[in-house]
DNA sequence: GAAGCGTGGTG
DNA sequence: TCACCAAGCTT
């Protein structure tokens, strides 16, 4: 590790560089603190490229704090269908209701009262104080540890909290007062020219005279960060159970992995047809035919899921919703008809290969 | 500090 | 095909 880098003579290349180079994005045509948190959140651990589409829908339905605040859970959730880590954005609800019970609708201005909103930790707080309001905060991302630990060649862990800490230290030392355009300056270097994957294009980039992981030629060495652990695998059988007109499905508990979100009923394991026809027959439906599906896998950041599947055709599904016995159960099954399912209810992309065949195999 | 939490792109 | 990666936060 590099001790006492100056990092002070990168702030007038960096400014310069950005105000020449910034990309054009919805979230910058303003610095409305709404616009900026939305993006910040979207923005964790997911590729801007990925983000847009979805920002620009979520603030046509949700154009300001108190709407947000407003939301109902499955619209919101629909909103974010897609996107993954969906706690981002039931958090972020929940702060926008704070917002509303507590600071009249408005941001809070300052990073401490922006960091103690739900969702919101150093780095979107840092985020957001910068660039909305201009405080004299750092934003330290993944972009800027490995960018700052490639020109000052740092082979600390920027996983670790005590390297993001140092970090964060040595910016806040030489800060700017165009705190928000050197905080996303940083980020879009990260972004364009010192990038994750493959070769970095040092020709470009403004921090090529300082940098010493170009010098010694190290970059490709440089973040250095601890591998993940392996993903555990787990088996499920996914049943699509239906007749002419619906199809039944399941919300998902209200904590955990895909919380709230809905999902085909599926079991752990993998289930012979007898099985899958007796689980059928123990929700009180009558099965009239069982038709295998192909296997799938989904891949989370933890978890694998290997899957296989079953469509089920019923006679009669409605009998399924009279059954009172399933509404007190630990899962919280429902009929949808076959035509809303998709555009109406929030169902994880694990499910996906089985979701296409919802509509194709209708008995009438 | 470590684990839980999604999804899609890339070499 | 697969490991790695992307503007992290919460518990």
């Amino acid at each position: 590790m590099i001790e006492n880098t100056d990092l002070s003579v990168l702030v007038e290349p960096t400014l310069t560089w950005y105000e020449a180079n910034k990309r054009d994005l919805p979230w910058r045509k303003d610095k409305d603190p709404y616009h900026i948190w939305v993006s910040e959140v979207m923005l964790q651990q997911t590729r801007v490229e990925a983000v847009i589409p979805y920002y620009e829908r979520f603030m046509t339905a949700l154009p300001t704090i108190e709407a947000l605040a407003k939301c109902q859970e499955d619209p919101l959730l629909k909103l974010w269908e897609g996107l993954g880590y969906y706690n981002r954005v039931r958090n972020m609800q929940k702060a926008a209701q704070t917002i509303c019970a507590e600071y009249g609708g408005q941001m809070p201005q300052t990073y401490d009262g922006i960091v103690a909103l739900s969702g919101i930790g150093p780095y979107t707080a840092g985020a957001i104080a910068s660039i909305a309001f201009d405080e004299r905060v750092p934003a330290v991302d993944g972009n800027v540890l490995r960018i700052l630990s490639r020109v000052s060649q740092d082979d600390s862990d920027i996983l670790k909290d005590a390297t993001k800490k140092r970090m964060t230290a040595q910016l806040s030392q030489i800060m700017p007062k165009e705190a928000g355009a050197f905080n996303q300056a940083l980020m879009e270097i990260g972004a364009l020219v010192c990038i994750p994957n493959g070769q970095p294009k040092c020709d470009l980039c403004p921090w090529q005279p300082f940098c010493l992981a170009y010098k010694n030629d190290t970059y490709d060495r440089l973040p250095v960060k601890t591998k993940a652990k392996p993903r555990r695998i787990e088996e499920k059988t996914v049943l699509l159970i239906q007749d002419g007109q619906k199809i039944v499905l399941r919300k998902r508990p209200s904590k955990g992995l895909l919380a709230g979100l809905y999902e085909l009923p599926n079991i752990e394991g993998y289930l012979t047809e007898e099985e899958a026809l007796a689980f059928v027959r123990g929700q009180n439906l009558a099965p009239l035919q069982i038709k295998k599906l192909p296997e799938a896998k989904h891949i989370f950041s933890h978890i694998e899921w290997l899957m296989q599947g079953f469509l089920i055709q019923v006679a009669d599904v409605d009998s399924f919703q009279q059954d009172e016995d399933l509404s007190k159960g630990p899962q919280d099954y429902l009929l949808v008809d076959i035509d809303k399912t998709r555009k109406e209810y929030a169902i994880p992309s694990a499910f996906d290969k089985y979701a296409e065949f919802i509509a194709l195999h209708r008995m009438d």
